[in-house]
DNA sequence: CGAGTACTTGACACGTTTCAACATCCGTGG
DNA sequence: CCACGGATGTTGAAACGTGTCAAGTACTCG
């Protein structure tokens, strides 16, 4: 028996636990699905492109990102494992953002093709991909405020509790630690702070005792006192109830 | 004969210029649609409703927000006509955000259920929808690299470069100006800029002579230099050529 | 006429950026 | 083995953009 492919893994776990019927599994087993492996800081997706397929990440972190005039890289989302960073090609005629890896991944591509015509055939699995998008969006609405309405304290925090509960979603965290990737540079692109605010900024939240982030690695030690500075609640990441962080330390 | 809907109109707009076979067209005419006029400031949607049908705005303005805690309001985006600007009510159990008319609006209400089985029986019209939803999401992508690399003067320009092209395309623009009726507080939330410093802000881009906005009013009377200005690049709204802004005075 | 809303202005405070120097780590090639 | 360069992280001091506060104007509407 093949192995379950992310593709169709991140539909079941996206689309709020979808219970899928007989012939809509089999159709996605027969999706044409091909596997690569891609290394960092490399692009899969360019402003101007028009992909004929889509990638779905099985490992590692990519991002996307615009060119600001002065050349600057700022981005506009960050993206993990189970997440589909390009479904935006399936149905634009051209990208308007870049897609790179920001680590090694493991990706696996299926063809816009087959994934319109499975939609066609499978109304409920065009909903589930398409619920993927709108959660995608939801991000972006709440990055919206993040950017433009907490100082840097509240917004690093902010961002490192999304990651926190992303990665628990994505099971790629123990207790409330993860790894991440990320350089202080990244982080700088990620919250359009600058590196050396965020190099102080990290200080800061370090000596909270709230949390540390060092070695690419998050570790969130007072839960409920973060979220508070950082503002955060999870709703807008639309998971289901029972796969958040319940833990209140 | 009945009226076309905006609804039916939106789709074919937004969506690249889809061409509608009869079957269709038949569909979308017998779409149950009631249609509303509402007051400025009034709730269409709040933060966890679970609506049942979704907006079509026919005119006026609104605005989707989210409320930071120290009660401030912020926006993530602004509909005009033929925005729907919670259609991704359709799929998410839950309304992460408010979307609250700003001037006197007139609506479409479409039931979620109706679109459902439309997009079911019609794949070509789902994937027409989905795709307004992403091209809503390439916006708020634009807003995120907008509110955080770009000082106030590029900031609001490219605001109002982004509504000029919109309302353009909506058929609301005459020449290279607009109705756009928002207060400075409203700019103020929009670009996550105080109003104060709004009101400086647009003192410099009246003194530029690039553009103007008074009594409601916005009229750019140097295209190419505000658009320099505001490193704005109109792909992103992934509009039809034919239906983008030409003038070059 | 008074109240309310939107807009305007000045002075000052503050958060963040910038620049420049330095520390640290790590892989690579001599 | 060490020397080197490059990427990453750290620190200090100064400059700058933007926010805040407070006062005042202009306009509309009842």
């Amino acid at each position: 028996m093949s192995q379950v492919s992310q593709f169709r893994h991140s539909i079941k776990l996206l689309s709020g636990g979808l219970v899928l019927t007989a012939t809509e599994k089999q159709a996605l087993d027969e999706l044409p699905i091909s596997h690569l492996f891609i290394r960092a800081n490399a692009d899969l997706a360019q402003t101007g492109d028009q992909p004929s397929r889509c990638i779905t990440i099985v490992s590692g972190l990519a991002t996307t990102s615009k060119i600001t005039r002065g050349g600057k890289r700022q981005f506009a989302a960050i993206h993990i494992a189970g997440d589909m960073p390009d479904l935006m090609g399936l149905h634009l005629e051209k990208m308007d953002c870049d897609i790179r890896t920001s680590t090694d991944c493991e990706v696996e591509y299926t063809e816009h093709e087959d994934i319109r015509s499975l939609c066609a055939r499978h109304p409920r699995l065009a909903f589930a991909l398409w619920k993927i998008t709108l959660a995608d969006a939801a991000i972006m609405r709440e990055w919206i405020i993040n950017l433009s309405s907490r100082p840097a304290l509240s917004r690093l925090a902010h961002f490192f509790c999304e990651m926190l509960v992303r990665m628990e979603s994505a099971g790629l965290a123990r207790g409330s630690s993860c790894h991440l990737p990320l350089t202080q540079d990244d982080l700088s692109d990620l919250t359009g702070l600058s590196a050396v605010h965020i190099n102080r900024t990290l200080q800061v939240l370090r000596s909270s005792g709230f949390m540390t982030f060092n070695d690419s690695h998050l570790t969130i030690l007072n839960w409920k006192k973060l979220t508070h500075l950082a503002e955060f609640d999870d709703r807008y990441l639309h998971m289901r109830r029972e796969s958040r962080l319940m833990n209140v330390n």
